[in-house]
DNA sequence: CTTCGCCGTTCCGTTTACGGAACGCTGGCG
DNA sequence: CGCCAGCGTTCCGTAAACGGAACGGCGAAG
């Protein structure tokens, strides 16, 4: 449980999966496919009329929404234009918001903006009650942003953490550990806003 | 036009987007690949590096990133996967979602948290340089909360107004007219979270 | 019953995205 | 200096995704 923290970095701290993995990338190819099809057939569509329309093959259609194929960004692309959606639609289900998980936090992402000087990534987190969770340091000159809508968020270095309650607002440089706990037994609604400066 | 604040309940009135609005459709390659290269070199990876942990050649991820490739479903989530953001983060921002327009303030509606003694909603903003918008009061007890990511924003009420630069946070009480504005020729970003008290 | 049109799947040759192995470049070090 | 380690790009043979053209199945019309 050394996951520690909301941040994406958690994901690649796991030090590795030598195994290039690649049985669980079936994650996508059938659900990414019967979405389509779901959709498709929302709108009464038949297969060879959505793949004419769309300008790809049946075959590669067929494929698709049979998960027999994995197919490029191009083809998935061309399909879900077709049916009228983003393609971020056809990716993730009405509700599946990805979510990063720590033993305490709870890290959903909810925007990133590229800009000139920095990257930003906008998280809505939530800290259970009852135990801490701890992060290690990041890049030099990161800087992270915490307001907290409801619950007492006790957050920051870990030697010299700082405390907010609904409508504080905490920031800190994040290249030191630093750690996340709620205070009392409520659970902490907070939004998270980190920032990494370009290098 | 009448409609000046960021203010809520206009994005929910909308009805019923047929149209899932389009306009942020990041699905060419060229984009999507300097989304990718924007999170690798944030998190300080270098090409090879992230290559290798994704189990993806070195010649697929620079002919990815350079937009030269038309990467497979697979081979974009096994990047996306390492890089710790979901897919979607890197073809674009959550789906689309309501915006609210004024003369100076575009704000987009990122989530709304019902708590038992209040409601928030979470918005991105941007203001535009040269112009101020003013909105007129909200309902007793509406609070504000802006987080500066990029500009220099004056916000708050008319009579008293607050400044804020990147990283900088603003809050206020909006139960008397308030206005935004950005000061200089930059355009400022910046999330407001709107805190609406039960009745 | 036969014919027709359209359905979704399968076959097949072509195109291309794939990973591994080069390549040239740069910066650190003895 | 040369050497080396790591960077990102390019080259190349292979695997597979592609579109077009078959195929069998099914309901409606003749």
């Amino acid at each position: 449980m050394e996951s520690p923290t909301p941040t994406p970095q958690a994901a690649r701290e796991q030090p590795a999966r030598e195994q290039p993995a690649r049985e669980q990338a079936a994650t996508d190819a059938g659900t990414v496919g019967a979405r389509v099809r779901a959709l498709r057939e929302e709108r009464g569509l038949s297969l060879s009329t959505l793949a004419r329309l769309a300008g790809v093959g049946k075959a590669t259609l067929s494929g698709l929404e049979n998960g027999t194929r994995n197919p490029t960004l191009e083809t998935l692309y061309a399909v879900t234009a077709q049916l009228g959606v983003p393609l971020t639609a056809a990716l993730s289900g009405p509700a599946a918001t990805p979510t990063v998980r720590g033993a305490a936090v709870s890290a959903t992402l909810l925007e990133v903006f590229t800009e000139a000087g920095a990257t930003y990534e906008l998280y809505r987190m939530r800290v259970a009650p009852g135990v801490g969770q701890l992060s290690p340091a990041h890049q030099p000159g990161v800087t992270e942003h915490v307001t907290v809508f409801a619950g007492q968020l006790r957050a920051g270095p870990v030697d010299a953490p700082l405390t907010a309650g609904p409508g504080g607002h905490l920031r800190w440089t994040s290249d030191v550990p630093h750690g996340y706990a709620a205070i009392g037994d409520e659970e902490v609604w907070a939004s998270l806003l980190l920032r990494y400066p370009r290098r």
